[in-house]
DNA sequence: GCCGTTTTCGGCCCGACTGTTTTCAGTCG
């Protein structure tokens, strides 16, 4: 699809803009860009059934916008864009996903140093060469290296959220060739981690050659590290690597265990396996010469003398001893999930109105969804102040009372996403909050405060009796920043003490709670809540990734509140309203 | 550059915070 492609472009020309300090226009290209983003139909198609009056149809494409999607279709680029690449040739995308870095200093470091990337900003940084500039100082200088580090760190690195939909194409080209018995994603991706390195591709197939010729030769297909007879590596245009095996149907589960890893749980069951007196590896399982197992990875773990263990909890954090014990947890499911509570509607700034909510959520066999617009302290979102809560909350009732005459079983509850101010408290009243089905608060500024601070403002979140939910909790973000200062020990605790739900939002950037602070809610006895936090009604298909972080922190259904029927969900709601 | 149940022109993208300054520019949500 070249929606995303084109949707880059748009995203890098807004920064452009911003660069040139032009107002509204950057705007104008982001909101175009998120549209193209999370359109279902290719923009191909849609110019090809309408042409440019088709793509004006597209929410936030108008003459201008659509003339540019129309260039990049027939000429695969966009002028507009090439000539901001000709007069400012920088690697605008990689400086300023630096936490702190925007387009403005970009240019002026540009223009004064000559700045293009990463690598010359570090080099400038720290040799100080950016402190002594006007607008700039140690403390700036200082924050660059730092943003720089934990960019670093993450590169190499991509989103679950980026690389799966990715994976399931390569997978599902995999299985629909006739030489293939039979194909599976292994390694991290199969363990749904939150960051991918790369993918690995098992096969099983009479016709290696085939399968080797396929996959090397796949469109996307930018370098070749390797083919050989039973394994391939490639890299893509996108930039991930990816490795395929052909595997003998013999050892196939011993190899599907193997590369899934993780590295820690395999080395523990080799352990098993030497305690046993046989021998583990990717070929199989062996007493002395003779392979006892390898076909399947059920009888690889049968073997060892336990259950077979799905693969996202297979991180050595207990898994094998609860195996052994015969009390692994019976994890959560995506068709355990009843609604969706954090969803944003076109009443603030969303895309699609509350009624296309409802028919979304609907379609995806939820019982109910919640609207949780965000309220009035976030301007930039066109947050809600008390007066539009109550007509947009008469709005719901209204379409509950249609839906209800209509005999559909399905409830829109009236929700918010409310800011926690510095000092705890919340931006609208306990009045109108007292309105609402159910409260989520989250801390949207002020990221920085110090430990102790931060969690004498999340204490007084959580005590007042009208807030249910506390959204992405830590406020981390994938690979560009680092979790605010939450003593995650101390807000769990705090969490059990007044009833406090945690969010576990499954927008691939946060992904928030992760897998361990899950754990560790549920060993100390927090509820949960798996949200999608969705701008758009296709963001509603972010929630598997929030059942993955789920499964990796070992929560079952009992764990997470929205996997609950209607009434139990509103019954566990604090009593404040 | 987009949009319209007040508008085909004039709004939209505001407010807090940080780090730099001594009154403000840039960044972030």
């Amino acid at each position: 699809m070249k929606n995303h492609e084109i949707a880059r472009i748009f995203q890098v020309i807004a920064e452009y803009l911003e660069m040139e300090g032009v107002r509204f226009k950057p705007y104008a290209y982001q909101k175009a860009a998120l549209t193209l983003e999370n359109l279902k139909d290719s923009v191909e198609d849609i110019y090809n059934q309408g042409g440019l009056k088709g793509l004006k149809a597209i929410p936030g494409v108008g003459e201008s916008i659509a003339q540019k999607i129309e260039e990049y279709l027939n000429t695969g680029k966009i002028e507009y864009y090439e000539e901001f690449r000709r007069k400012l040739p920088i690697d605008l995308d990689a400086l300023i996903a630096v936490e702190g870095m925007g387009p403005k200093k970009a240019k002026m470091l540009f223009e004064k140093l000559g700045i293009t990337n990463l690598t010359e900003l570090e080099e400038a940084a720290r040799s100080h060469k950016i402190a002594p500039l006007k607008g700039f100082g140690d403390k700036t200088e200082a924050n660059i290296i730092e943003g720089i580090e934990f960019v670093k760190k993450s590169t190499g690195r991509f989103l679950l959220g980026e690389v799966l939909p990715l994976a399931d194409r390569v997978l599902a080209t995999l299985r629909a060739l006739p030489e293939v018995q039979r194909a599976d994603v292994a390694g991290s991706l199969r363990r749904m981690k939150e960051t991918i390195g790369d993918l690995d591709f098992l096969a099983i197939s009479s016709q290696p050659e085939k399968v080797m010729d396929f996959f090397v030769s796949q469109p996307e297909v930018v370098k070749v590290y390797g083919r050989g007879q039973t394994k391939s590596s490639v890299r893509l245009r996108q930039g991930v690597d990816m490795d395929l095996r052909v595997i003998p149907p013999g050892s196939y589960g011993a190899a599907l265990q193997y590369f899934s890893g993780s590295k820690e749980h395999n080395i523990a069951l080799r352990q098993i396996a030497i305690d046993k007196d046989y021998k583990l590896n990717e070929y199989g399982l062996f007493e002395g010469d003779r392979m006892i197992a390898g076909a399947t990875e059920e009888e690889v773990y049968a073997k060892l003398g336990l259950p077979w263990i799905p693969p996202e909890l297979r991180e050595d954090r207990g898994e094998i001893q609860a195996a052994q014990a015969g009390t692994l947890p019976t994890l959560i499911r995506l068709e355990d999930i009843r609604g969706d509570l954090h969803v944003h509607s076109a009443w603030d700034g969303g895309v699609n109105s509350i009624a296309e909510i409802a028919q979304a959520a609907m379609a995806l066999g939820y019982e109910y969804v919640g609207i949780s617009d965000h309220t009035q302290f976030l301007r930039i979102e066109h947050g809600l102040d008390e007066k539009q809560l109550r007509q947009r909350n008469r709005e719901i009732d209204a379409l509950n009372e249609k839906l209800r005459r209509a005999g559909k079983h399905f409830t829109v509850l009236k929700g918010c996403e409310a800011n926690i101010m510095n000092d705890g408290s919340i931006d609208i009243t306990d009045e109108v909050l007292a309105e609402l089905d159910y409260v989520i608060a989250g801390i949207h500024s002020t990221f920085r405060m110090p430990r102790v601070e931060m969690m004498a403002r999340l204490r007084t979140a959580m005590n007042n009796p009208h807030v249910d939910i506390i959204a992405h909790p830590t406020g981390r973000i994938l690979k560009k920043r680092e979790e605010y200062e939450v003593a995650v020990g101390e807000l769990l605790k705090i969490a059990r003490e007044t009833g406090t739900i945690l969010e576990i939002n499954s927008y691939p950037e946060r992904l928030d709670l992760g897998d361990s602070n899950i754990l560790a809610a549920k060993r100390t006895g927090v509820k949960m809540i798996i949200n999608t936090d969705a701008h758009h009604i296709d963001q509603l298909r972010y929630l598997p990734y929030g059942i993955a972080q789920a499964r990796r922190g070992w929560a079952e259904k009992d764990d997470i509140v929205n996997a609950w029927g209607l009434k139990k969900f509103l019954e566990f709601m604090k009593p404040g309203r």
